[in-house]
DNA sequence: TAATAATGTCAAAAACTTTTTACATTTCAA
DNA sequence: TTGAAATGTAAAAAGTTTTTGACATTATTA
């Protein structure tokens, strides 16, 4: 599951920590999830999508072979 | 986090069992996901998405509040 | 009605996500 | 080039999702 949200969020001028602030998540957590570690929960990635302006379909790509 | 996965599962003449198979997880978790228990992970989101034949910013409903 | 399929639910364990603390490395502006 | 901000990473603990097995209830259909 790749996705996109390194490019919104510089286009954004969002560090990881205020992209974390505003999803209430740590940090760490921001940056996994940018970086592929681990799949996020729904309810993250719709906070994500929406603070980054997108939808999650747009944010997330998923690849139905993984 | 609402979801409309009854009504989409079962215009398709699918059951939860069935379902569950095609997404590779337990009937339970489909049930527990279809009666909103928890919010599933995003992989599953978008398996579930694909089986249903809707995106997933269409099959869930997100509560900006909660 | 009786049998069968489908759904709801529970509890314990397994698996995975997220937090916290801490430190290393990279980036960027002064 | 130095200092500060941003990012990467790791390990343990906490929290949440998912599995498994089991049984009860509800719907469906013979």
């Amino acid at each position: 599951m790749d996705n996109r949200i390194r490019i919104l969020r510089t286009s954004l001028k969002l560090s990881q920590e205020e992209v974390a602030k505003l999803c209430d998540v740590s940090r760490q957590t921001i940056n996994a999830i940018e970086n592929n570690k681990y799949d996020p929960t729904l309810h993250l990635a719709f906070r994500l999508a929406d603070i980054l302006g997108v939808k999650v379909d747009e944010l997330f790509i998923y690849n139905k072979s993984t």
